[in-house]
DNA sequence: CAGGTCGGGTTACTATATAACATCTGTGAC
DNA sequence: GTCACAGATGTTATATAGTAACCCGACCTG
């Protein structure tokens, strides 16, 4: 929970330290959830909080398969799903990829978990993702939404652009 | 908030009636581009045109092939490709699907044409699929990725919910 | 005509994702 | 104990999405 306190709005994934501590915290949450993160469903959570961007399916699988040679695509889309679900992780739809999410460890989003508003700044030029929460956006999109006449759900919200170390070289 | 000054804000896509209307607005517009909206490509549009909701690359070319029998996978990515590039669809990542841009025929978009702000609503029940231009959504957007330190490039807004209609039913 | 660009045909392939069925394991009912 | 069930995973096959590479013809230009 510690890990980025607030520090983490707007850090690169795949702090390295971190990832020992997010798969605690998961591992406190599955459980008060009440569902069962085995140790398949941890090893894909592990793999994909190691990489330092977000990881496509086979990527995975790639990598599951040198502790489970007998992983398949659905061994590794399952547990994917799963963590989707309990809110461990997301999707990136424009690179068909998965990567950790920010606020899984946050004491105040246990108990809704698997829906907190976030978005994505990806760097075209060096791949690097950061996630944000960002308020203002998800108000202004809420707003938008509900002047439509729609009961808004999930929102998927990627940015392609060039970050600061990029733009900067 | 030109054309339908206004009214094409929120406007379900397919309205059959202007589809010629604009395939010509599309012809005008390639024609001072520069480029050209050869037979393939106006046909490709006309099929993303006429459905009512985003139709996915290998619909569509079950569609083209009733037109040209041999059509194949390439013929209908590189359409769609241009058509993308001329701003005249977009993609919606997460149905991996395909539809026309709104704002497409709008004046006040040519010349810079294929980078306007735009957002999708997507109704999970009956599929039926809203493109926005909300200045606000965009500004807000705009404004977390610079504080992010990112030159932000194009934005993927889409939002799963539930349209008025069926959130009424 | 030589050489270029562009659009498109054709073949083959890669990448992403899911369906369907089989197996195993733990739990509660009886 | 064992029957039945649910959940997780294994296994095989297939569906869907997207691209690479090469060719050819039309057109334009020197």
């Amino acid at each position: 929970m510690a890990a980025g306190q607030g520090g983490a709005e707007g850090m690169p994934h795949g702090a390295p330290g971190g990832v020992e501590q997010a798969l605690h915290a998961a591992e406190a949450r599955c459980l008060r959830a009440g569902v069962q993160l085995t140790p398949l469903r941890r090893q894909v959570l592990e793999l994909v909080l190691e990489a330092e961007q977000p990881l496509g399916a086979y990527a995975l699988l790639d990598r599951l398969k040198a502790q489970r040679p007998g992983a398949a695509p659905p061994t590794v889309y399952r547990a994917l799903d799963f963590l989707l679900e309990q809110g461990l992780i997301h999707k990136v739809e424009r690179l068909n990829a998965f990567i950790g999410c920010v606020e899984a460890g946050h004491a105040h989003h246990e108990g809704h978990g698997h829906d907190h508003a976030h978005q994505f700044l990806i760097c075209r030029q060096c791949g690097l993702t950061v996630e944000l929460s960002d308020h203002a956006v998800a108000h202004a999109l809420d707003d938008a939404a509900r002047r439509a006449g729609f009961r808004i759900g999930n929102a998927t919200v990627e940015v392609e652009g060039l970050c600061a170390g990029c733009a900067a070289g």
